[in-house]
DNA sequence: TGCTTAATTAAGCTACCACTTAAGGACTCC
DNA sequence: GGAGTCCTTAAGTGGTAGCTTAATTAAGCA
């Protein structure tokens, strides 16, 4: 699934949500508490919490009026398999690129 | 350099600067090649490699009129390395955090 | 010098992102 | 049911990223 490689990068690539993350690492947090932990409006954790909710990266637990955050250990474990997947690819696709290339060159372009 | 992370996550957090990654990944490309290769003009390509070349991700070279990039294996080969620094200097932290908390809680709050 | 090619910079435009305030669920306790 | 929390969704705003076209710099060559 590539859409969700970048939701993970994209999500990731923000400096607030790296700030979450942090507060969610080790700790299942309130929505509150992480909101109040940061000097941003409730509104704007809440979002931040979505983003990363979707992209895999936390998981919420309600209990009762509140809901609970921690991040899942098993999508952030594989966020270096992911990078190195990604070049992976990337090297994969460039033997074809570089190949064909070669050929180009070959028919003296 | 703090900064400096951020701006390789930025950098590849983007599909068109990752797919321009790819073509200078083990070839080294003019600036018009590279181009060409996209469905996007010149001048767009040229600021994707701006970006890529002031986060360090590739490298540039004169040659008369023309430039060449490739990718700076050295930097990329950091990716990882700092994909997984950047969850354990989290996880330092958070001993701090996760201390801190445990004192609130014998407290009895 | 002037012309051509290669690439960048400049200026402007659109679309999106992170944030704000305001309003709206969902749950609990009375 | 109504009041009070906790949190989210909705709507609006400012700033910025990425693109476009047009103009500019720089090098090579007649």
């Amino acid at each position: 699934m590539q859409s969700q490689s970048q939701a993970i990068l994209s999500a990731v690539a923000s400096p607030r949500r790296r700030q979450i993350l942090k507060l969610v690492w080790d700790a299942e947090r309130s929505a509150g508490e992480i909101a109040a932990a940061l000097d941003v409006t409730w509104p704007a954790t809440s979002q931040n919490l979505r983003v990363l909710r979707d992209s895999g990266l936390v998981r919420e637990r309600r209990e009762g009026t509140r809901r609970f955050y921690r991040a899942d250990r098993q999508a952030l474990g594989s966020m270096q398999d992911f990078v190195r997947q990604m070049w992976e690819q990337d090297l994969d696709r460039l033997a074809e690129l570089a190949e064909q290339e070669t050929r180009e060159r070959r028919a003296g372009r």
